[in-house]
DNA sequence: TCGAATATATAAC
DNA sequence: GTTATATATTCGA
C-alpha cells in the first residue's frame, strides 16, 4: 500500500436507527471510535452519506459501541443530557478542522457563537470557519448547530450532507430544545456565548 | 442591498 | 506545484 502508513486495515461498522421519523447513523472504526455521524429523513440518503465518508466498505451491523453512540445521538437531538461516552476518531481530520471542532465543542449548550467570533478566537477568517464547520464529521456530537451568522439569524445547516430549508428548521429546533430563545427568525442576543477566561 | 475582503479546500492546469 | 473557483461569512458604503 503506497504511502499508507496511516491507513490501517480497519473494520468499519455502520449502524442506523430510526427515531421519531428521522434516521440516525454512525460510522465506527478502529479502537471503537466514531469516524462520522449523520442523520436524515431517509435511511437511504443517510447510508449513502456515511459510506461517502468511509475509507473502505463498512459492514452494516450493531455493536455495543454503535448502540451507545446512536442512543447518545438521539439524546443530543432531543436536547437531553448525555453521558458523553462516545470517543471521536480524529486521525483523518486536518489540523484546521480539528481546531474548528475543538472550538465548537467549547460552546455551551443553550448558547450560540458566530462564525466571526470563532474565527477571531482561532486567528482565522469567517469564510474559512464556515467551510470547517460545514465539514464537521460529527454533527450533534460536535455542536455545529450552535454556530450562526453575526446577524443572529439561523443561518445554514446541512442534514445528510446537503444544505436545505429543512436543515435550517432542524437547526432552529435543535437550538430551541437546548434552551435558546428565538423570536421570528432572530436569536435572542442573550444566547450569545461570552467566552470566559482565555 | 451590494461588493470587496478574507482564509481554507478542491479541482484544474 | 501552482492557479482558479467555490464557500454553512463579514463589514463597510
Amino acid at each position: 500500500m503506497k504511502g499508507g502508513a496511516k491507513q490501517h486495515m480497519e473494520k468499519l461498522t455502520l449502524s442506523t436507527k430510526e427515531h421519531d421519523g428521522t434516521w440516525f447513523g454512525v460510522l465506527i472504526g478502529n479502537r471503537d471510535k466514531l469516524l462520522a455521524s449523520s442523520f436524515s429523513k431517509s435511511q437511504k440518503n443517510l447510508v449513502r452519506h456515511l459510506r461517502a465518508d468511509a475509507p473502505r466498505k463498512p459492514i452494516e451491523k450493531f455493536t455495543n459501541e454503535s448502540n451507545v453512540a446512536l442512543n447518545e445521538m438521539i439524546d443530543l437531538y432531543e436536547g437531553r443530557r448525555t453521558t458523553n461516552q462516545v470517543r471521536l476518531e480524529w486521525q483523518n481530520v486536518s489540523e484546521f478542522e480539528k481546531t474548528v471542532c475543538r472550538t465548537m465543542k467549547e460552546i455551551p449548550k443553550g448558547k450560540v457563537a458566530s462564525y466571526g467570533m470563532l474565527a477571531k478566537r482561532i486567528h482565522s477568517g469567517p469564510r474559512a470557519v464556515g467551510t470547517g464547520v460545514a465539514r464537521n464529521p460529527w454533527p450533534l456530537f460536535v455542536p455545529c448547530h450552535r454556530v450562526v451568522p453575526a446577524s443572529l439569524e439561523i443561518g445554514n445547516y446541512s442534514v445528510g450532507g446537503a444544505l436545505s430549508d429543512y436543515g435550517c428548521e432542524v437547526k432552529r429546533d435543535l437550538l430551541e430544545r437546548e434552551g435558546v430563545s428565538i423570536e421570528g427568525d432572530k436569536i435572542a442576543s442573550k444566547a450569545l456565548w461570552v467566552p470566559t477566561g482565555a
